[in-house]
DNA sequence: ACAAATAGACTGATTAGTCTATTTCGGGTT
DNA sequence: AACCCGAAATAGACTAATCAGTCTATTTGT
């Protein structure tokens, strides 16, 4: 059993995947979650707030299935570095490759500068601070530069795969994701 | 001395850049350009018309400017594909970063796949095809694969290059690409 | 009894697209 | 030069639809 507002964040988190925030109203969330109009206003005064607390929600989610996921399918830290390119590639082949939610979103609250994009920047961050410490645990030289070119390469196998509607991005992310690791110094 | 239909499309393009199709309304974009209302609708009946014709002239000149600004900074094949990032890099710079116009369309219409999403796909084609003809003629292993990763890559450096709003992917996005043509044996 | 949930009518604002009436202007003809 | 025509442009009122958010009255569960 399900409170109401999980299901208004999972139902609100669905839609704002599959078509974004500004194609979403107020009524196809309360209708896909199967709750009242004054039941969703209770939880969530302001359709701002919804989708930042739908945004807070889904990127504590995804980082954790991130990790765990990564962790249990690769044991040495540089083969985690490239596993996680995997891991993402499923997660968005599940969904026939709508684009990412918080890129989406911040692409939306681009010129709004508001929560949500404030969110999907801590969001990356966090991605990053993640890749970070693979990349220092596998010894490679300056971590955060690698890191930080992971992370270009995952936001990049993002948003070419929405544009292909397609999963081939995510393995030339990982290609070039070994090309970057061997040259700070992976498998020695 | 311009005429309507140029006064239209350059403010539609800023105004799409700016803010996003949806978020841009048929009044502002009349009130950008100086228009009447009738004139802009004699041009282009709808909104979904305007928007894939400002998408593809833009498409067109982004293109050139790019090919263009690359081939005077660089005659190296290999150092053009490194190039590419600089100048995209000043010219995502120049608007403050505000993101990626045909990313940002792409992402605004992935749940409808209209006509903005199929120009999109063309544009990225059309600078994988770029990427493909200078890293062939460079003598790289597998061109096709390399331009897909140097796609990856600058897609990468435009979504962070808007999460982070500063240019910094851009730089991490060159040394990632320089990891990736050493890799298909660049330089040998 | 009390907090949470429901059902749905309603308001006010925004917006795509239409319609009407008027004005501007370049180019060919006299 | 003077004239005229038709195409393009202008100004702005208007319609119909959508949508965020409010309000009221009722019901459910504990």
């Amino acid at each position: 059993m399900t409170t109401a507002r999980e299901r208004i964040l999972e139902s609100a988190w669905e839609l704002l995947t599959a078509r974004g925030a500004a194609a979403t109203s107020m009524d196809e969330v309360i209708a896909a979650a199967g709750v009242a109009k004054q039941t969703l206003y209770n939880h969530f005064p302001t359709k701002d707030r919804l989708v930042s607390a739908t945004l807070a929600a889904g990127a504590e989610r995804f980082q954790a299935a991130f990790v765990e996921g990564v962790r249990a399918e690769a044991e040495d830290p540089a083969e985690r570095l490239l596993a996680g390119f995997g891991v993402v590639k499923r997660v968005m082949a599940a969904g026939g490759y709508p684009g990412c939610t918080f890129l989406g979103a911040a692409t939306e609250d681009r010129s709004v500068g508001g929560e949500a994009s404030e969110l999907v920047r801590l969001h990356e961050a966090s991605i990053r601070g993640v890749f970070e410490g693979w990349a220092e645990a596998a010894g490679l030289a300056e971590p955060g530069g690698v890191a930080a070119q992971l992370l270009v390469l995952l936001n990049g196998a993002l948003a070419t795969s929405m544009v292909e509607r397609d999963g081939g991005a995510f393995d030339a992310a990982a290609s070039a994701a070994r090309a970057v690791i061997a040259a700070a110094g992976g498998r020695r």
